[in-house]
DNA sequence: CGGCGGCTTGAAGGACGTCAAGATTAGTGG
DNA sequence: CCACTAATCTTGACGTCCTTCAAGCCGCCG
């Protein structure tokens, strides 16, 4: 696959319509905040200043490499990433997967430096945020600081729930329909939807190994809780799959 | 110690020599930035509205419990504490122990409930700040709120390191450094300490068995790694442990 | 078509949990 | 001060969930 040549596209690149950035960045956390914030002249003027749009990244391109100076936070405007890093022993940890709207880099405050690397699954879009002139923005404007604080938090939780100690099938339960509330954006639940990462990914998030992971999802359809089709997925018994992860609830 | 009895102290109770909280608070994590802050004296009034000492909490006594309503967090001030949640079969998982100067209740600020219980292992003694005005501070003090961010970030980097997949020996290697690294809260190492903890508790921090905790210290003993006796450690092999735990360094 | 990476499936082995007693220790009352 | 009870901790035997190893199977792209 080493050609990526210029027919898949030249390179990452400045999109050209940051013209309306508060119409595209609708799907973006911040975008409701600042969509407020604009309401008022002088700081639409810092929210310039603040964010820049990048990408595309291509599947397995680096958003950024662990070791990294910490310089900006960054929310996905389209596609699928993933967060990773990889042991002395050369065994790949996933941290977490990334869909549109969601923001990776909060780790990163405290040590200054990325602690893990952030891959495009697909080709992604992300806004990104100086963190310095974030927070200077934060202290201007409550609003934003609260959903600083608010998203931190949530960091948090998110990744104390996968700290628990729990069987593989109530694991993959609370993966299949974490992801398919994340995708559920906008009020209407979806029961179908495409993995966009390969099974080695879920299971180094899972701590599993991938034939466990084969194996979880083969017995899931047996027990009619979901149908799989390589990376298409329809679940098919909600109330027993919420059942299975009744200890893994984000609230 | 014999007699807390009609003891059980009437109730935790607010300490009397709030007098002096600049020094008093020499451990906690906001205390420099607080007497930075002190410098200017509008700030200082801020400082009492913001922060109520609190305590004494008893062994086995609540500090906050799951589900509360969010509106402070702590900074441990004496003793030792952990927080823990009791999943639906009644397991507990124990999230985190919290030593001396260290924060407890940032994991609630974004379900804007304590999402699990803060129980004092031995006689606790806290700072309670209540968050909106702590808040209100931070978009004044760009310090508070570049310690808040940083406390956050670092609390989602520490949940992560659960999260990985180790055996038991790096687990309990990691776990064992960890404390004497935040023993050494000032310069030089600690090599020798106390578990203020049960066995249980630390099982069910690790993931493990209290079984399972007993064979590995056994083992470390056996190896020279460590001496236990009850609950009083000592390292002895401190690059040993370190390797061992190689994969779980919170850098 | 042929090859290659991702996925699945089966069989064997290991790390840790569970169960069941003991051994310490600590806490309590005489 | 000592005995007694209960909790904590240890130790061993056995079971289980998951991993590891080793093939086979698809689906995709040249």
């Amino acid at each position: 696959m080493g050609r990526m040549i210029r027919s898949r596209l030249p390179q990452p690149h400045v999109l050209a319509d940051d013209g309306d950035e508060r119409n595209f960045c609708s799907t973006c956390v911040f975008g409701p905040i600042f969509w407020a914030a604009g309401m008022d002249k002088s700081s639409l003027h810092d929210l310039h200043a603040l964010v820049e749009h990048a990408g595309p990244y291509r599947k397995d391109e680096y958003i950024f490499r662990r070791g990294e100076r910490f310089g900006a936070i960054f929310a996905m405007r389209g596609g699928v990433a993933k967060t990773r890093v990889i042991d002395d022993d050369g065994r790949e940890q996933v941290l977490g997967f990334f869909l549109p709207g969601e923001v990776i880099g909060l780790d990163a405050i405290h040590p200054e430096i990325y602690p893990c690397d952030a891959i495009a699954l697909d080709t992604v879009y992300v806004c990104r945020f100086s963190f310095a002139a974030l927070t200077m923005l934060a202290a201007k404007l409550p609003d934003v600081q609260r959903q600083l604080f608010r998203l931190l938090s949530a960091g948090i939780g998110k990744a104390t729930i996968l700290a628990g100690d729990h069987t593989a099938d109530e694991r993959m339960a609370a993966f299949l329909l974490d992801l398919a509330d994340r995708y559920t954006t906008r009020g209407f639940p979806v029961k179908c939807y495409r993995l966009m990462m390969p099974r080695t990914d879920i299971a180094n998030h899972l701590r599993l190994a991938t034939e466990t992971v084969s194996r979880v999802l083969r017995r899931f359809c047996d027990n009619a809780l979901i149908r799989v089709k390589g990376r298409a997925l329809e679940l098919l018994d909600v109330p027993r799959l919420r059942h299975l992860a009744r200890n893994l609830r984000h609230d």
